[in-house]
DNA sequence: AACGTGAGCAACCGCCTGATG
DNA sequence: CCATCAGGCGGTTGCTCACGT
């Protein structure tokens, strides 16, 4: 015969939050028997709490504990979870004994409400650490990305035989400046979200393009330049995924830091560009992507340092 | 001012493992 | 050795609050 069964299955034991007078009552009670529990099942009654020893138990290690440490996380904490993780995966017990002070239920929950969200957008897998394949880089960026147009996503995820993740970017943000009421010229609101300042609806630029590569920028502007000859078709959502195939173009070596690292702030084009895209005639998407191909590849994960980048990077974002 | 939405986090759920009888 | 359970752990839920519309 074994033990007895737990406290946690009787009725009446009270769930939920706790009370103050609970949480008096229960540090009092560890005190009283200076900070040893013995057996969380007796605690309870011991104590004269109507709870469960597990509740019990889970209410002093991850709030009541005198040596647990509040408030935000610091850069170098973040850092270390990111680099434990990579190494340890979801050993939240085990790598809350590297953080003083921090439990494994805060670092868990740090994890998935901010870190795990910033590496998405920085297009790294938060499980394997790795570069996401293509595909998921864009869904990953764009996951983030609350309120946009469900053709729109489905419109980036048909970009997949875009063997490249700068390619599908530029190719998205032309999608977006084409969709957006069929020229650049109007396409500042939709483009806006994807500025820095424009409130955090979507995720910002991750690495410094333009840091990274020398005329970034011009790159961009004479991509688009290129892109303002474009006007879409009413049907060209609908389109898009035949568009997508028969353009298909593999740079197998072709690689960049993320998605979002090649998206450019609306507030950015020129204005010459955009009052192009109303004069000029529809092209072809091949057209359309012509020069994007031409972007060099610029970054890759194989790149010894690609992780003290992105994590140096990572202290300057925003969550 | 009222309502909707999303983020953050405390707490619960259920499984796993080692301990116990 | 086996059956059973306590404690530990990771996953998930649901509440609260802040913020936007």
């Amino acid at each position: 015969m074994g033990r007895s069964p737990c406290c946690c299955h009787d009725a009446g034991v009270k769930k939920g939050p706790w009370t103050e007078e609970e949480d008096r009552t229960l540090v009092e009670h560890i005190q009283r028997h200076g900070g040893h529990v013995g057996s969380w099942r007796n605690l309870p009654k011991a104590a004269g709490l109507n709870r469960c020893g597990k509740s019990c138990r889970l209410r002093w290690t991850n709030y009541l504990r005198p040596d647990i440490k509040r408030g935000n996380f610091t850069d170098d904490e973040e850092r270390l979870i990111i680099a434990l993780h990579a190494e340890l995966g979801n050993k939240w017990s085990t790598i809350a004994t590297h953080l003083n002070g921090r439990t494994d239920n805060e670092i868990k929950n740090y994890w998935n409400t901010h870190i795990r969200k910033k590496l998405l957008r920085m297009g790294v897998d938060p499980v394997t650490h790795q570069r996401l394949p293509h595909d998921d880089v864009l869904g990953g960026a764009l996951a983030a990305a609350p309120g946009l147009p469900e053709a729109l996503l489905s419109a980036a995820a048909s970009l997949g035989g875009l063997n490249s993740v700068l390619m599908q970017a530029q190719a998205l943000q032309l999608l977006l400046q084409a969709v957006s009421n069929g020229g650049a010229a109007a396409s500042a609101g939709l483009m806006a979200s994807f500025s820095p300042a424009a409130d955090n609806a979507m995720p910002p630029p991750m690495l410094n393009a333009s840091s990274i590569v020398p005329n970034f920028q011009d790159q961009q502007m004479s991509l688009l330049a290129h892109a303002a000859n474009y006007r879409p078709a009413d049907d060209y959502l609908s389109n898009l995924a035949s568009f997508a195939e028969h353009d298909a173009v593999r740079q197998p070596n072709a690689s960049a830091p993320t998605a979002a690292a090649a998206l450019v702030p609306a507030s950015s084009f020129p204005q010459e560009v955009a009052a192009a895209a109303d004069r000029r005639p529809v092209q072809g998407f091949s057209d359309l992507l012509s020069e994007a191909m031409e972007v060099p590849s610029m970054y890759s994960l194989e790149d010894e340092h690609f992780w003290k980048d992105m994590l140096a990077e990572s202290n300057h974002l925003p969550l």
